[in-house]
Formats: C-alpha cells, structure tokens, sequence
DNA sequence: TTGAAAGCGCTAACAA
DNA sequence: TTGTTAGCGCTTTCAA
C-alpha cells in the first residue's frame, strides 16, 4: 500500500480511502489510485485490515462439521457457502468425525484465525467451553443438534415429529411390528428420532418391542448386523424404521441379503442419491439441508451484525417421501 | 498478549517465546507464563503473527472446488484436509460452479487472507492470472483437471486409459455399437475421456459411430434425453459409456425408463455412492480421490516449504469395478 | 478534501 | 536466559 501511495503521489490514508471505497476522495485522486494499484498489482491484506479496524472483522467463518465427505455435511456447507459469498465472506470448514477433542480443536484453529462466527454441529456433551470464545466476540450457531452447557442459536429438523410421521406412515399400511435402528444415543437427534417412533407406536397402541430396537449402531455394517439378528427372529419385524441415512442403508443391504426387500417394509431418516432408483425405491423423511443451511448462516450474520436479541431455535420441518419401500403393506395375520 | 506479560511479570518477548514453544527459556518461566495465559484466556492472534513473521505464513491453504456439495469435491476436500490437519494448517474452500469468475473471485479472496497455497479445480480456460499470485509467494497444485497459460504441479487421474479399460472391457463382452455420453467438451477430462473411448473402438478395430457420442451433456436430464433418443434409432447401441457421475446416472435412468437396463450394458466412469445396490449393480471406472487428495496436499505442502524442483504431473490410476451391468453380453446378431 | 502520527498483536534483530 | 526496540500493512484519530 505505501508503494501505491508513493507511485500515486498521495498519502497512506488516501490510499486506504480509495481502497474501502470510502467517501469524500475527489475522482481525480481515486483514478490515479486505482491505477497506481492495479500497476503494482496490489493485494490488499485482509490480515493487516483486521489487526487494526476497530471491530476486528475478519470476513471469515468457520464451520464444525461432522465430516465434509458424508453428502449431509457437504450439503450443509454447500447452503451456507452461499449466504457467506454474497457477504463476501470466506468459509474455513473442518470435519470433527464424533470426536470431541477434534470439535475443540477446531473451534481453537478457527478462533486463532479471528472468525467473525462459528456454525457448530456439536459432537461433545459439553459446549460449555464456547463461553470463552463468545466473550470475545465471536458469534455462533448450532445445527442439527443442540448445545450443551451453553445457550445459543440453534436450528434443527423437526426429528421427532419426522420420525413419528414415518413410523404412522407404516403403522397405516398394517404394520404393527415395526423395528427401530438408531445411531449413537450419544446424539441427540437419535435420541428424538427414537422418541418419535415411541409417539407413533404409542398413539397406535402399539406396544414397543425390546427385541425389535437396536440403537448405538454406529455404521453401516452394524445396522445391516442388526437388521439380519432381527430378521432372524421368531417374530420378525414386518417393517423398519431406519434412524438416519447410513443406517437405512445397512437395513437395505440385509433386506436385500435376505431377499425380503419387497416384503418388508422400509422408511428411512434423511434422503440420499439414487433413493429413487432402488427397487423398490426408497421412502424416506427428508430433511430441508438447504433451508437449515440457509437459516443458520442469515442467524449467525444478523449476530456478527450486532444483533442481541433473545437466542432462537428454529425448527425446521421433514418432508415424507413415499417411493414404494415404505408402502409395502404388512402381510395378513 | 501484553496482558500475559503483565500478569507474570515478564517481557513480551519471553511470552511470545513461551507460546511458540521457543528454546532457551527457563522451566520456571515457561511456568509463570502459562498460568498467566490460562488464568487470561489468552487466545493467541494468528493474523497478527503472520503480518509480522518474515515467512508471512498464515497456517491456512485455499481450495477452489467445482461444488462441495457434490461427492467428488466433497471427497477430495475431505482427503485434503486430513492431510492439512496433521500440519496445523486450516483449510478455506469454496465452489465455482464451472464458473470462470467466480474461480477468480475465489483465488482473490483466498489472496487477501494470505493463504499459503492454493489447491485448484481450474475451470476457465485461461489461468495465466495465477502467475501474479505465485509472484506474491503462493503455492499452488491443480487437480482433476491441467491449468492452461501457467505452468504448475498437477494431479491427475489416468482419464484418457480409464475410458480405454472401460470401453475394452465391454468390446470384452461382444459390444460393437458402443455409446459415448460426455459432458461438456470444454472439461479436459472429459476430452481425454472421449479419447480413451476412440483408442478402446480403434484397438478393436472398430468404427466410431457418430450417432453414438453424445457430448457437451451438462445435465443428468440431458444425458437421460441424449440416452433415450440413441434407444430409439433403428441401430441402437448395445452398450453404453457413460463419461461421469451424473451422466452415467442419466443414462441409468433411460435404460430403466426403456426397461433395458438388463439388455444394455453399461460401464461409468467415477464411482457412485449405491452403486453397487442397483439391479443390475453398476460397473465402474473408479479414481481414487483419497489418493489424488492426498497427493495434492502434499505436494502443495513440499512447495510451501520451499522445494523449487520442477513441476511434476503426477497421474494417478483408475481401478476398473465390475458389477454386473459392465458384463452384460452383447445379443448375438 | 487530504495527510501525519499512532498503534492493532505479534515477532525479528539485536542488546544486555 | 531475558529484555528492548522497531515495524509487518493497515486503519484510527486528529489536525490541516
């Protein structure tokens, strides 16, 4: 900036003036400016800009995401990029995989870096040590799950209700033994996923089976594990609810193992490429990744603004997608 | 910081020393110091440190993806990042859409936060831009696809003898009236694709049909039309090639639309999620993208620190994934 | 409308 | 082993 200067013949400040595009330079200056700048190839210095302005805005965020490789990250970072490009802010992301020590981790990475604010979808049970970081000044967000230990803005899907919609989806084609196969019951979403199904069989006057819940199934090949020991069964389940996208997928692959994907009926929790093209093609509860992308971005931008209202938690809702899997009707007793 | 020193009595220099883990600093020190640090919250300024480091290192790498919510971005990103991480280096990201702006405005954004180096998914036919940037100190790789006007480190996948294997592979099978879909020209993969599938047919001796390559399809809907009206001619292909991701899908889509999907075989490059589920499951040509990510990563890293060798072109392989829709055999004429 | 001086948080260079 | 001083590139404050 000081060789600008130098070659424009004008002062640091002016420079600097020009350069923000501040009012109250005369046109004659801001021409020689701009040409003395873009001879010099100059490249302003975000760095240097924020080490001296007075709210220390960096023009950067950072995003916590489970795993930016797995398509519900992705898509999530893909929605808020959006909003973030049109602020002209650059988007730092990093994948935490269930990990805790990881979630911190990063959080300490991007805090060095100075972000204006943090979009977090929290992995431990405790975000209690984000106190620190609001103290100075950074804004934050909480999605797909909520924060422990701290209050916050949060957006979600509607888990429960989502569920509770699928299992009454099935328990209106005749099923009454139904299975559910949940993820961690470490996270939350589970957890109110698993509530929901309770809902819908409660409401029916279903009882729940023990034999037919497996929860904490942590891959693929846990829930196809599981799905084949129920299949086994002498009771075995008429139809399955699968708690998220892998899971169902592990259902499928065992359905399909055991020739029965079109007996036994199967809904899943979030939507994934090529459901439709599946035989039969998969219904699912899909989640609005775009929406809930979209609203924790404008949520944390109003906040990096200034604003100092109340904390919210926006609940976003699932859509039902019947497909074909889900409409198999429970055979006749 | 000053507060740090304040706090355990020191001068700045000897935190500064404590905090980067400098040598040459007494136990008791080093103790006072990060009690102090503890007892402050203190959250060391990355920016500050860079602006004034005579490396200018900013630990932070830039990545200019095609679309992170897309699978192959989202893995390379991902593989990419596990290398960064293992250095303390944070990663920004951001999609261009095959968009040549907003590959610049991308690389200018990176730019002004002085990111160390630059991983590029170069879509514009022209990256002579980036010369001024390398100037400035940036390192840079190119992956999936060579820059054009500057010269540069490259990890490619072996598209052109990937196409080849996948071609012979259904020439292999009794096909002579094989189809090409290809997305859009301008891609050089999809051009060193296209040549792969002219070597396989001319090996073979076997004439290329013009009614049979289908190219500049940008859309799945485009390759499902594209696939449909080939399916309609009097001489309809027995199999099909389909030259992407999405492309291969679309042609997948038609075939079942046609209800041919177990008479027309078909071979895609890049593997899919699911693929292996569909009936019949789908025969790819797979790139490792852990592996081309990894090799971008880190030789993006090696010119961080300093290497001056020459720009090398590393090619990396693809794996052929028979499934059952590659093996379907050409009906007898 | 323009500029001079100070200083953001940190590290390099040198001195004690 | 520890400290002092200067200054990275920029914006703020205040003066002209």
């Amino acid at each position: 900036m000081r060789d600008v200067a130098a070659r424009a013949g004008v002062s640091l400040k002016t420079v600097s003036r020009v350069i923000n595009r501040e009012p109250g330079v005369s046109t004659a200056l801001i021409q020689r400016v701009d040409a003395a700048a873009a001879e010099l190839d100059f490249r302003p210095n975000l760095g240097a800009r924020s080490l001296r302005r007075s709210d220390g805005r960096t023009a950067t965020i950072g995003l916590v995401l489970q795993d930016l490789a797995n398509p519900y990250s992705a898509s999530l970072h893909r929605a808020i990029e959006d909003i973030a490009r049109a602020r002209g802010v650059a988007v730092l992301s990093g994948s935490v995989d269930e990990t805790a020590a990881r979630e911190r981790e990063l959080v300490t990475a991007f805090s060095a870096r100075r972000v204006d604010g943090l979009v977090i979808m929290p992995t431990g049970t405790d975000q209690s040590y984000l106190l620190l970081e609001r103290r100075a000044g950074v804004a934050m967000v909480f999605v797909d799950r909520p924060p422990v230990g701290i209050e916050a803005d949060v957006v979600l899907a509607d888990n429960r209700s989502g569920a509770r919609g699928g299992v009454a989806h099935l328990i209106a084609h005749g099923h009454r033994d139904i299975a559910f196969l949940g993820d961690l019951s470490s996270i939350a979403t589970e957890e109110e996923r698993h509530r929901g199904y309770c809902d819908a069989m409660a409401e029916a006057g279903l009882p729940v089976r023990a034999d037919l819940v497996a929860k904490d199934l942590d891959t693929m090949d846990g829930a196809q594990t599981a799905t084949h020991r129920m299949l086994e069964l002498d009771h075995p389940p008429t139809a399955i609810f699968g708690g998220q996208n892998l899971i169902t997928i592990g259902a499928l692959r065992a359905l399909r193992a055991a020739r029965l994907q079109q007996q036994v009926a199967l809904v899943g929790f979030d939507d994934f490429q090529l459901a439709d093209l599946m035989q039969p093609a998969i219904t699912v509860v899909a989640q609005d990744l775009q929406q809930i992308g979209h609203l924790a971005a404008e949520t944390l931008f109003t906040r990096v603004d200034g604003d100092e209202s109340p904390y919210t938690t926006a609940v976003t809702p699932t859509r039902l997608t019947p497909r074909g899997s889900g409409e198999i009707r429970a055979p006749d007793r």
